[in-house]
DNA sequence: CTGAAAGCGCTAACAA
DNA sequence: TTGTTAGCGCTTTCAG
């Protein structure tokens, strides 16, 4: 196994580099040449050592690729759409999670610089001490996915999640509601930043009264959703709406209005964010700001490509539209 | 930028080889150069370049692993567990996606091959033509997680589908249905084999008449059970009782189910496969089979290794257990 | 304890 | 059209 140009030199009876070249189709190599050792080399099923490659071009094909956590189908989602892109490419993607935490995810970042990829995709955590700093003298291209890092808005692709968020909120406002409770995501995150922030806004603006405990910062995990809202009805506080962070704490709220019996969307109308896959299959189909996943990946991809063949190229923020989805858990929605 | 061993040694006055040594903390080098080479290394911002290093020493520590859709959450739970527990060990995954391709799957090989991967993880389809004698061919160690290939069931990291599968058909014809429809996977995966023909055995066992057109092949998605269980309504067949291939499908039935007005689990009685994240908090919480997917990964990944490390070590089939967990989609569930 | 030299497998510049 | 040579950055003998 594993043929190098060498052997296949040796058995072919030309040099190494007429072997490589001939692999390669190089133009100025015999047609009669070429047929000969490509024939010999799936004989000997040669397969070129992209090491040895990557180390003389100094290119490796390969990007690092680093979310919080793969198995959250959000982010999974965005993958595949990078995945599929790069792959369409010739690129390959070396896959790490950080579970948000600010040390993994520079960790990763080394140890990805030190396979030589090409170029990093990052759906980074916002860092209270020079972590963009750290970003910035790289030396090789980098794009953040679906969120920001102050100071590096222009390697951003992401969505308008801000307007949307605002337009969930005020929807809930305009339909009467005052007790709405806002589901956050992890305040180290940009994501959460932002809807919170949109949330707060539209309270502001529509001078709608906003009770700080209404806003109840958690993970962003299902089970999340699910027992702080189970604690908040415990509480006997009042809800009258839910606008989650994302799909995954809104299904865990659902559940646990379900419990206690409070009917959805006539008691307590629900939106969430992300709009993932399963969500219109939900028994209640969930009303949710639906944000194009795979396209954000491919076109994440795309832009890094980009920077990787043209790298004095000025970044640019790319802001990909969502929209909300009106479903079953708002009173009103689309058949 | 990018520092080499050169540059560090010229810097430092040392020899290459003395950095190298350093930087690796050999025994033999004199502390205080270490610490000397050590605090320069990290002036200057010194990354080891592991494609060189890989070329040398002929490890990559990184491994291939190829997926049907790591999007599916079935794939993205067993992908973190193989992520998380490989990282642990100093290994980075190269991950691939091949939408259930037998093409795709070969060409991906061939190209982690080139990559030099030091081993394969994956999930392949059922090949009509050779793709095991491919496999075995391999120089390199390679597992197959939660699925298996004929002539290579040494290779696999599994779960006791069939013994599962068949128990909850026994569950549903011991409850007195008749009318059990099986919404299958794709027929060239071995898990949708297995549970197909558990689900026929336990009926042939039982004596219990089994009617063709209520096994459905399906292709494993959310809107395939949707779909397909929509259909079967319309078409004013009789369905008791609904075992499939996995949650998805599940939870696009009973979204068709809801909408037909038809009560779960009076009328209909649903179990489904993989046991998702999600499945407990379903407005109907799902009784599923529940796999350990995370330590399906991790175990996986720590076969692989054990071949990487001692390539002669004869391969055996490791088997999980899995349980089926009885929730509100069976009329028996547990509290 | 440190250094010199070789070479992993490939591609690129240059010669023939 | 083909071959020679050098070298990517590292680790690994082997000498000193």
């Amino acid at each position: 196994m594993a043929a190098s140009l060498k052997q296949l030199a040796a058995a072919s009876g030309y040099s190494i580099n007429t072997v490589s070249r001939a692999l390669r189709d190089k133009s100025d190599v015999n047609p009669k040449t070429k047929e000969k050792i490509r024939t010999l080399a799936s004989e000997l099923g040669y397969v070129n050592n992209n090491v040895a490659k990557s180390l003389r071009t100094g290119k490796t094909n390969t990007i690092g690729v680093i979310s919080a956590d793969s198995s959250n189908p959000f982010f999974a989602e965005v993958i595949l759409g990078i995945e599929n892109t790069a792959r369409q490419f010739g690129y390959h993607i070396l896959l790490t999670n950080t579970e948000e935490s600010p040390e993994r995810e520079r960790e990763a970042i080394k140890i990805l610089l030190g396979k030589q990829v090409d170029g990093l995709l990052l759906m980074p955590v916002l860092q209270q001490y020079g972590s963009c700093d750290y970003l910035k003298s790289l030396s090789i291209p980098y794009i953040i996915v679906g969120r920001w890092l102050p100071g590096l808005e222009d390697h951003s692709v992401i969505s308008d999640e801000y307007e949307k968020a605002k337009e969930a909120t005020l929807y809930f406002i305009k339909n009467g509601h005052r007790d709405i409770v806002h589901l956050a995501g992890p305040s180290c995150v940009s994501s959460s930043v932002d809807r919170m922030a949109a949330f707060r806004d539209a309270h502001i603006e529509t001078n709608t009264p906003l009770k700080e405990d209404m806003i109840i910062e958690t993970k962003g995990h299902l089970e999340d959703g699910y027992h702080e809202v189970s604690s908040l009805i415990r509480s006997e506080k009042h809800i009258s709406a839910i606008f989650a962070f994302n799909d995954l704490l809104a299904l865990g709220a659902l559940r646990a209005l379900k419990e206690n019996g409070i009917k959805v969307p006539k008691e307590v109308e629900v939106i969430g964010f992300d709009d993932l896959n399963f969500s219109k299959y939900l028994y209640l189909s969930l009303s949710s700001v639906s944000i194009p996943k795979k396209t954000m990946g491919n076109m994440a991809f795309r832009a890094l490509l980009d920077h990787i063949e043209n790298p004095k190229a000025p970044y640019t923020k790319k802001v990909l539209e969502s929209r909300i989805v009106y479903r079953e858990t708002t009173l009103v929605h689309e058949p």
